[in-house]
DNA sequence: CAGGGCTAGTTTACAGTGTCAACCTGGGCT
DNA sequence: AGCCCAGGTTGACACTGTAAACTAGCCCTG
């Protein structure tokens, strides 16, 4: 037993140990953690042999905000698929986005708050499919398409807002959390919903 | 002329080009060209006395950062000062507080799109006053302070998730910009001064 | 005027980072 | 037996922020 240096195997089974270990210190340590050298020595092999699977560094995050995509995705359809009204489906989705960041921050930071260029070698149409989550925002305002989106755009950065500030502890501590979450959500999910005003309020 | 390398001064004339030249890179090459080296060198020193003048580079960038926020706070006060309703003045601000956003990205990735770590030396004080934008949002809603506290911050967020989305490029390019940032903005602002709700809508 | 000390800056170095090019090595196939 | 090549490693490059040690120039004092 020289000491944790030797869960690797080899081939596929390297590359998974690499995305595991990825995922791992993601987790546990957050994204500026994650360094190619580190991976190496803690499942076994050099910083090198992690360009064998990855194109880049960029590319083994990918892998990981594939991952967290697909939990949120996850997650939210479960919110939104219970019985209810548009409103309660509405809420009880920017809820589960919210609890998604706040119980991931990790898997979190790297899927909205990574800088826009480590991003561009992100393929697009991943993008899009992983926005999934957007797009059942958008569905439940029953109004023209691009409204629509407008309005489950609206939503989700106004959620945005809320978890990345709260993720950044820029929010004022006297304030208790969970009531402002929940106020923020039926703020912007009421919203949302609200019949279209041509001009000023009533 | 040995080259760029001659415009420095010394003692308090070079901290002053050190930021001057840190500003300039801000603007011009974003935040991640900021580099002691590069700052050096343009300036005619070598990087390590920038750290006769700065505590760290992140006190550097914390010099920046105030002077972000005394743009922004600027902006703010003149946008809300004029008169109006309540609504129009809140409106008003949180205009200039998107604009100020998109016009200048790289102080605001600075101020508000920082790791939390990195902003763990800003002294806290100096970040309450910087703050003030939220007060004068908060200010605005005649309620309870702390319900004013809550429903500023709740602006803040939906604002801030707004501008992150629009300057990451992670906005759905097929909708128009500018009616959703007015959207946005009626969206959030009317909620926040809407009277208070203690149950579910009319 | 000689000399001490302080100030402002530089040199050098360390420990990291992602990444590329060249090298090696063991197992399977001809 | 001999070759080849997939799969890894070694070593290097160009960066990063930053600390410690060193140095040139000036002022002030004896």
């Amino acid at each position: 037993m020289t000491d944790t240096s030797q869960q690797r195997g080899t081939g596929a089974d390297l590359k998974r140990a690499i995305l595991e270990e990825a995922r791992r210190t993601l987790v546990e340590q957050g994204y500026p953690a994650l360094s190619t050298r580190k991976i190496g020595s803690a499942v076994g092999c050099t910083a090198t042999s992690i360009y064998l699977y990855f194109k880049s560094k960029d590319a083994l995050v990918h892998a990981l905000i594939d991952e967290g995509f697909e939990e949120l995705n996850r997650r939210l359809e479960e919110a939104m698929a219970a019985e209810g009204t548009g409103l309660e489906r509405l809420q009880r989705g920017a809820r589960a986005f919210v609890d998604f960041g706040l119980e991931r921050p990790a898997y979190y930071e790297i899927m909205f708050l990574l800088r826009p260029e480590r991003m561009e070698r992100y393929p697009a149409e991943a993008y899009r499919r992983a926005r999934r989550s957007l797009d059942a925002f958008a569905e439940l305002a029953s109004v023209p398409a691009e409204e629509g989106l407008r309005r489950g755009t609206i939503v989700l950065t106004a959620l945005h807002g809320l978890v990345a500030l709260l993720i950044a502890r820029r929010i004022d501590a006297s304030l208790d959390q969970e009531t402002l979450i929940t106020e923020a959500i039926r703020s912007a999910c009421v919203a949302a919903l609200a019949p279209h005003s041509t001009d000023g309020a009533s």
